[in-house]
DNA sequence: TTTTATTGCAATCTCGAAATTATGGCACGA
DNA sequence: TCGTGCCATAATTTCGAGATTGCAATAAAA
């Protein structure tokens, strides 16, 4: 089992709480393996943000806070933009195809969702065909270096955003969202996909006062 | 001495040749430790993109090649340019006099190297400088996860270009483009200073062709 | 009561040896 | 000559123990 994988998966499915310690001896229960191999995995993913690691002080879930899904949201919406842009300036019919399908995977999970509610292996099926949704939006944009940049930044999203998400509380306006994205790609138009990524995150920005007032407080969730 | 700093400062300061196999057990010598430490900064620098780590087969300083060349340096504009802006947005005189000063140091350190050419310590004060000025360039953009995301970016452009930046082949057009950001940042013309940014970068992209020639025939330097 | 020291425990980090896996040379057969 | 399989060697990965460091509880002092 690769164990680095395996947590990095459960680092951003909720697994974990915010802020919870993550100790080798522990963990090394889970899977089959001495310590040293999980905390090899751990220092792997705190190179890429999605644990916090403090020398002599071991590793953490991060914490919580709004400042970091608001600067986290920004840099999504700025390599997405990029990404879906250029992605569109090289446009294949190849590319277009593989949009729709993922898109109509991905719709159907969410329909599956509104219908029944998050049951069964529902979010996680969600999870795997949202990756591959915003992952095929960039998949045509000719730089992989872009492309691992907005794969290390999008895990980090949904880390944040894990608890929110599985609630599935704006499922009706992400389906929206999606295909308008899908719109702006078939017909070509820049403008129109910035201004549709722009608006599949906007609810995720909070106000300079929001932020302002978590530096004053610490806020919990 | 901390190994996973010093690796990187080797990293990206041409003490490896591309491709050239990295052995914990070889590098141990340099330092006074065991090969698991050295292993544990491998990883963690694979991680940021300055390692090719590969299961089983080790590590090596990544190969050189016109597309990562490319793609590193479409990155850092498209950060830069972002991270500039912000800056511009949310001016300071506190940050208009840090960016000044760096400017002030950077080039002072150019013109002693078009003087007496790359001799002393002057290189390894350039490239500190360098990063000083880039760095401060972004310093009140506002966002931390803007602000690393460059920086891991920014240490592999710097590994792509140590042997060409070593022979400071373009010291006088360097000297100019650096003056042009600072202009556009003391008079908070955002326009200017994207155009700026651009203008210090592109002669480092390559054409079309030259990247097709390179799928062809992989090019050494 | 508050602050500062001390001490024991638990967690983390380092290490070298053992187990696993890749690599290159050589014999063999086509 | 070229390809294939086997073996010896070298490299990589895993492991658990020992050394080091942080943490919290208790005691001492202000």
């Amino acid at each position: 089992m690769d164990v680095y994988e395996h947590l990095k998966r459960r680092l951003v499915s909720g697994d974990f709480r915010y802020a919870e310690k993550l100790r080798a001896e522990v963990l090394r229960t889970d899977y089959g393996c001495s310590a040293s191999t999980i905390r090899e995995a751990l220092l792997r993913l705190s190179a890429v943000g999605l644990v916090d690691f403090q020398e002599q002080r071991g590793f953490r879930m991060p914490q919580y806070s709004r400042r970091r899904q608001h600067e986290v949201t920004e840099m999504r919406i700025l390599l997405e933009q990029e990404g879906a842009c250029r992605s569109i300036r090289n446009s294949t019919v190849d590319w277009e195809a593989r949009l729709n399908a993922a898109h109509h995977k991905l719709s159907h999970i969410e329909k599956r969702i509104a219908a029944k509610g998050p049951v069964d292996g529902l979010p996680d099926l969600w999870m795997e065909a949202e990756l591959e949704f915003h992952g095929t939006l960039l998949s045509g944009c000719g730089s992989a270096v872009l492309i691992d940049t907005h794969l290390m930044i999008y895990h980090q999203y949904r880390q944040i955003k894990v608890e929110t998400d599985r609630r599935f509380v704006h499922l009706a306006e992400n389906i929206r969202e999606h295909q308008a994205i899908v719109d702006a790609a078939l017909s070509s138009d820049e403008a129109k996909m910035r201004q549709s990524i722009v608006q599949h995150f906007e609810r995720h920005l909070f106000t300079k006062e929001e932020l302002l007032e978590e530096d004053a407080a610490p806020i919990p969730a």
